[in-house]
DNA sequence: TCTGAATTGTAGCCCTTGCTACAGAACAGT
DNA sequence: ACTGTTCTGTAGCAAGGGCTACAATTCAGA
């Protein structure tokens, strides 16, 4: 999406991260319930085809966050870990602090999901702050 | 950007309807600080090439939520004009909350902006509730 | 072992947003 | 009125993400 003022013009990078994000997080929540993540685990949980997956997944193995052979299942590299868990953690501090304030679960679910790439650690900060006083 | 579980999975669709908010929104500021909306100001403000803001424009001409001639200033519609007023409230709002929270005023700008797309009336209104309770 | 279903990859298309380069219009100021 | 700067528009390209259709690979079950 464009952003307002000169801050973030290269969009197209954002966005591309954003991606990244998304699908890095998704590979490791996979990898959380069960040994291997498949391509086709992916189109299932993002709701996209898997020809999506397919090329997103080549464009993250280029830049070094996973790690995947031809027909094969993929895993995460160190650095992929790493924003894996980043993304997780800032998803769930999200999420808690909307259910905090009272968001209904379901809303708040999908908010989380749209708004973590836009939160930043100063927000996070004020959110766990919120949280941690209990107002 | 991807989303997680198939609730969404037209993100172009999504992806575009935001950029209309985002550039509704931007000329709604601009006419109040200025009789005109022309594209360098559009540009000017958005942080990209007076090119993408033309195309962009056309589309918005096309859905019907801008008048533009060739050369000329561009206002918005009724329907633009009512999509501007939604988008600034629900901008202005995420951010006092976000200065309510405590938030720096620099970063609660920044991160509105990102948000504002992604933010359900359901977490709108805990989020007024919250500042009116004073928490 | 072989065969068929499921999975994955490739080719090729669309649309959106980004850009540069170039062309046309508008509008000062002389 | 002319001329030059500034603004807008158009052409054409890249990249990313969406898709369908078709090809290749895997793998389980007969």
């Amino acid at each position: 999406m464009a952003r307002r003022s000169n801050t973030f013009a290269k969009t197209r990078q954002d966005h591309a991260s954003e991606t990244a994000e998304d699908y890095v997080e998704a590979i490791g929540d996979i990898l959380q319930t069960q040994p291997t993540c498949r391509v086709k685990d992916l189109s299932t949980k993002m709701g996209v085809s898997h020809v999506t997956v397919t090329r997103i997944l080549q464009r993250l193995s280029a830049e070094g966050l996973i790690d995947k052979d031809p027909y094969g299942p993929c895993t995460l590299t160190a650095e992929g870990a790493a924003m894996a868990k980043r993304s997780r953690k800032r998803h769930q501090l999200l999420l808690e602090f909307l259910l905090h304030i009272g968001v209904p679960p379901t809303h708040a679910a999908r908010d989380a999901e749209g708004m973590e790439h836009h939160v930043s650690e100063a927000t996070l900060a004020a959110m766990r702050a919120a949280i941690d006083r209990g107002t």
